[in-house]
DNA sequence: AGCAAAGATGACCGCTGGGTCACCTTGACC
DNA sequence: GGTCAAGGTGACCCAGCGGTCATCTTTGCT
């Protein structure tokens, strides 16, 4: 059998391990946010220090990683949902995932909101996101069951929002965001429009790829 | 001249001396977050660090010092607002008071999202302000300005939420606040209520007084 | 002016966290 | 099984942090 790359290809235990530590550093930035330690995610990885600096050279890089997936998923989402009968409710369904996990990523969160944590993948990443939701966003405005003057961007944003309102309920009512999608949804419906100030806008930060 | 005091004072230049930390923690904490370090504050207020823990024996002492300052401006401004002729004005002008506040601070943010680093002062504060608010909200509600499903608490907790929509505009677009503002507004109006899920929200945080 | 006490000071401590590196282990190919 | 480079390891370095304390300075009273 002739080879199987022209290179030979990574090791086997590398590849495993890979997984590993992006699997404890998802959990360890979800739950403690920015202030996941290199050591502390090494340790739930089962892996020494060093490996973890071996995979990814900064910290930086390894959330960047991370962020990567997870914006993925839910551009992916997005998506997914764009071939589906009833727009708004394909609206409603985006948002209630994105918000979903918003809720349960302390770290995505803190990276969300401030452009200057992220690199330029990630933020490429985002203005992805947000042409994928502009194109959900689209067919709901065409149906006029949302209101004209919001974009996809706007609904990216609003995941954020939606979840910090609702974050200090957290521990007591863990479903509390979902009031807040409601109430989100109803400035949304197209009844009765103010004009809304300030231009729409442009995906979070401009990058040139 | 008798006593001025049965017990002396404090010091003169002690005073000083406070209004300079607080007034330099202030800054520093509205800039960089919880990540301000003590050495930065002593340093901004021209003092040495061993005189900020003689102030604040703690770090989150002094965070606290602070936040209740902020915390009450807010529910002054509540409480102010009461006179107002227009309901539905007052509400807003409060509730753009509030986004402004928070957008201009980071370590406000950071603290009203997440009532594990509040001191119980700070939750009782908080609960404060929802009180007040509540009483601004009645009155919209009563006007049939509002829907009649929305409490003081939410007020309170979608003013993290419309500071958090925007804040990842704040470098290129300062004032899109005011976008996610009047989206707001437009789901808090009367004319379209869709029912809210989950119970109204007590205050953030129930605490013994 | 002199004095005691309140207060200011900054060197210091212990700790944690990101990142490095010389050395050892292991997987993949012969 | 032998070989060797890719990869793993953890002791180590350094910077910055919150917090302490013995010592010096200032204030306000007499």
């Amino acid at each position: 059998m002739a080879a199987t790359t022209g290179t030979t290809g990574p090791r086997a235990d590398m590849v495993r391990n890979r997984r590993l530590l992006l699997d404890a550093a998802t959990e360890a930035f979800a739950e403690q946010g920015l202030d996941a330690s290199m050591g502390d995610i090494a340790q739930r990885a089962g892996l020494a220090k060093g490996t973890v600096f071996r995979h990814f050279p900064t910290k930086e890089d390894l959330l960047s990683a991370i962020m990567l997936r997870l914006l993925d998923r839910l551009a992916g989402s997005a998506g997914r949902l764009l071939d589906a009968d009833d727009a708004a409710a394909a609206l409603r369904e985006f948002m209630a995932d994105g918000v979903e996990t918003l809720a349960a990523d302390r770290a995505f969160c803190e990276v969300i909101g401030r452009p200057s944590l992220q690199q330029s993948e990630v933020r490429d990443a985002i203005a992805d996101l947000c042409v994928a939701v502009e194109a959900l966003t689209a067919r709901a405005r065409d149906q006029r069951v949302i209101r004209d003057d919001v974009t996809g961007t706007d609904i990216v944003l609003l995941l954020g929002g939606i979840h910090q309102t609702a974050a200090p309920l957290l521990d007591t009512q863990p479903q509390a965001w979902r009031r807040y999608l409601e109430l989100a949804l109803d400035g949304l419906r197209t009844t009765h429009p103010s004009r809304l100030p300030e231009a729409p806008p442009g995906r979070p930060e401009i990058s040139t790829r």
